[in-house]
RNA sequence: AGCGGGGUAGAGCAGCCUGGUAGCUCGUCUGGCUCAUAACCAGGAGGUCGUUAGUUCAAAUCUAACCCCCGCUACCA
């Protein structure tokens, strides 16, 4: 069993193409563990909770549920328009997860690892919010806000013993027991545990803060919100026994994935180990962090207006076209500028002339010389092609374990050209018009349908849609296609479907 | 400032560990083909591999110094 999971996403601000493209890659390997026949758990979900959400639903003139009630849409709507295969989404908001989060909570106070402390802190009453100690900055002035808006205050509050941990998280990380893709990712961790790791303040006076999920036993405090959304990953895959124990489940105690964005490192790779640790759960064991789409070179900001909507541009030519951009042309792990004559470049290029084209050409030539009707043992004649999809689809799935996506897919890509060219080579239409030579052009356009099956049968992971259409018009089931099928000693009869596989339309509004 | 990543044809990248005629994709130019979504295939043009110095018969590749861009140390997908 797999699990794969996303960061859930403040739900204050519009879905963000970055968040899109997170989702999409942990779909991607969803897709990608079940064509293997895995059973996969997927899921993500919204942070729901905190003090910028308790204000924007005052200014509304709503209960603060109701507020995150209207917000959801925004996030299901994503993703559908995504196409996103998960099979849970957890709120933060949800009962399952409120709970889950005060059980791990009692479990880490229960360890002597959540204690009240005493504390001085800068706070900043327009943004309402803690800025920093007053032990760490004595001088308030570093945090770039107007003096008249801080203030300190002198309050009791609930902190978390991270500090203990700090040795075992540079043990996990520097033996890869957690695995962190890329790896100069985890190099900047292991800094920050050189400097040994600080407690966390996790929980926020009431009065300062009501939205958000009490304190067991202390009506009067109410959880940092980075507490209880971490605990969503125990939400999704555990559950709690009738003594309040959490019992991992399934799809916690298997190999899991996180894949989140860069900014969120810190959290997932030492805050959330640590409070495992704490609470006796066991560690993920992969965390994928992808880098940030860019716009001229500059992180998008709604003040710079240069906001790209991933639902806009999903509509644009359709999801599957989104989610190959994001999948194979940007590099999984690195920033990448978004330039919309580039997305539209690769569009043409990669998706209509040379996937969308080569379906097109076989469909038609099978349709038009073999009667839509091919019955063919496969046998030593397609030993050549097979052998070099063997080598080639173990690349792919090579490249996919190091969660290098875009290289992966690249090499799915190597056969499609491959394909091309055998039937440059081949010229079926000239052979075609010899009737003699009809037998040998039915037994090539059966081996090219065949390695297209083989091939889209990887590449629905990340085209779920096409890959359902090729399917069709190819009329082959894709979960049987493998190299042994290609090259097998079977008969295989190919029925064409009616349609001719439209896949990518080269104009579009 | 410290630490990390990067600087290779117009754009995006690989090669660097394990030195030996500079490679891929897109774009561009020319030719071929006609099954196909004016798609496909072949070939060409285009680079003093950030700078300088060093090691070596030989350096994009190793060493040193320096310059520039980005990231992390504070919320962020």
């Amino acid at each position: 069993m797999k699990t794969i999971t996303t960061s859930i996403p403040y739900t204050n601000a519009k879905p963000h193409i970055g968040f899109a493209m997170e989702v999409v890659q942990a779909d991607f390997f969803a897709r990608y563990y079940r064509a293997h026949g895995e059973e996969v758990h997927f899921q993500t979900g919204t942070d729901e909770h905190g003090r910028k959400i308790e204000r924007s639903a005052q200014k509304n003139n709503m209960s603060a549920q109701d507020y995150v009630d209207s917000l959801q849409q925004n996030f299901q709507g994503l993703l559908k328009s995504v196409n996103i295969s998960h099979n849970r989404f957890v709120r933060t908001t949800d009962a399952d997860h409120h709970a889950m989060a005060q059980a791990l909570w009692r479990a880490c106070a229960a360890n002597g690892d959540i204690v009240q402390r005493h504390s001085q802190a800068w706070y900043d009453v327009v943004e309402e919010e803690y800025l920093g100690s007053v032990e760490e900055h004595p001088d308030p002035a570093v945090f770039g806000v107007d003096a008249a808006n801080i203030e300190r205050v002198d309050e009791i509050n609930y902190v978390f013993l991270q500090s203990k941990y700090t040795d075992r998280l540079r043990d996990l990380l520097e033996n890869d027991q957690i695995k962190v893709w890329p790896k100069h990712r985890r190099n900047e961790m292991l800094q920050l545990l050189e400097k040994g790791l600080p407690d966390v303040a996790v929980s926020r006076e009431r009065s300062k803060l009501s939205w958000g999920i009490p304190v067991p036993g202390d009506e009067n405090h109410v959880m940092y919100v980075w507490y209880d959304a971490l605990t969503n990953y125990l939400t999704g895959t555990s559950t709690i026994d009738d003594q309040g124990i959490i019992v991992p489940g399934n799809a916690w105690s298997t190999e899991v994935l996180h894949c989140i964005g860069k900014g969120v490192s810190r959290f997932h790779l030492l805050l959330w180990p640590a409070m495992l640790l704490s609470a006796d759960i066991s560690l993920p064991k992969e965390v994928l962090i992808h880098g940030y789409i860019t716009v001229g070179g500059t992180k998008m900001s709604k003040s710079l207006g240069n906001v790209i909507d991933p639902v806009e541009a999903a509509a644009e030519r359709g999801s599957d076209a989104l989610r190959w951009y994001m999948l194979k042309e940007i590099p999984t792990f690195d920033d990448c500028d978004w330039l919309p004559e580039h997305v539209a470049a690769v569009y043409a290029s990669d998706l209509v002339n040379e996937l969308g084209n080569l379906a097109t050409r076989v469909w038609s030539m099978a349709q038009r010389y073999s009667g839509g009707v091919l019955s063919v043992v496969p046998g030593s004649g397609h030993t050549m092609t097979g052998e070099i999809l063997i080598t080639e689809l173990a690349a792919f799935h090579e490249k996919i374990e190091q969660r290098k996506i875009h290289e992966g897919i690249q090499a799915l890509q190597g056969m499609v050209r491959y394909a091309n060219r055998r039937i440059e080579d081949m010229q079926p239409w000239k052979l075609a018009k010899d009737s003699e030579q009809l037998g040998e052009v039915t037994a090539f356009l059966h081996e090219m349908i065949l390695l297209q099956g083989v091939l889209w049968r990887w590449l629905a992971a990340a085209l779920p849609d096409s890959a359902a259409t090729v399917a069709t018009a190819f009329g082959v089931e894709l979960s049987t296609m493998t190299p042994e099928v290609f090259m097998g000693e079977e008969l295989i009869t190919i029925q064409l479907g009616t349609d001719s596989p439209m896949l990518f339309p080269r104009d579009v509004h």
